[in-house]
DNA sequence: GCCAACGTTGGC
DNA sequence: GCCAACGTTGGC
């Protein structure tokens, strides 16, 4: 079983739209950063934990989190022309971009901000936290998983 | 295979 | 809106 932290910006996709998704499911999908990829197609598992963390807004935080509730396959925005996603290098031979799809699974009731974390030397080692990182998808430790955790009231 | 130029991310 | 950091592209 493992832990991740996926970003999404909220003016395109927040949690809430999450919320209001049909048995609050969703395609994550779009990604297309090849370490992002690789965790995707080889690393997400049905049941994995993921962080809902909001990027690019105000108040960067985490929101809640999200169970994976299908493991990755391919993309199919890289195979539609009409997606901002397209890419005519992706075909379904061999597909170079990959999809999962993820439940919501908890709201905190107070998201854990960006600040917050920081101010944990427990979480120093986090991907989120070290400097320049872009990654979109990125894996948590169990110990840091528990941590934000109990930082969120539990 | 190097690396400059470019586009994007994302916190502030 | 700024800008540092990063990934990708493409010429050589």
């Amino acid at each position: 079983m493992n832990y991740w932290l996926l970003k999404s910006e909220p003016d395109t996709f927040g949690f809430t739209d999450l919320l209001m998704s049909p048995r609050k499911t969703t395609r994550w999908d779009g990604v297309r950063n090849y370490q992002a990829r690789n965790f995707l197609r080889d690393k997400f598992r049905p049941d994995d934990l993921a962080f809902f963390y909001h990027s690019s807004c105000k108040t960067p935080a985490i929101m809640g989190t999200i169970k994976i509730v299908r493991a990755g396959y391919p993309d199919p925005t890289a195979f539609d022309p009409t997606s901002p996603y397209y890419d005519p290098k992706s075909n379904m031979n061999e597909p170079r971009w990959f999809a999962v799809d993820v439940q919501a699974a908890e709201t905190f009731a107070t998201p854990v901000t960006l600040a917050e974390l920081k101010r944990h030397d427990a979480l120093r080692d986090m991907l989120l936290l070290r400097r320049g990182n872009r990654l979109s998808v990125t894996p948590v430790t169990v110990k840091q998983w528990r941590y934000i955790m109990s930082l969120a009231g539990h």
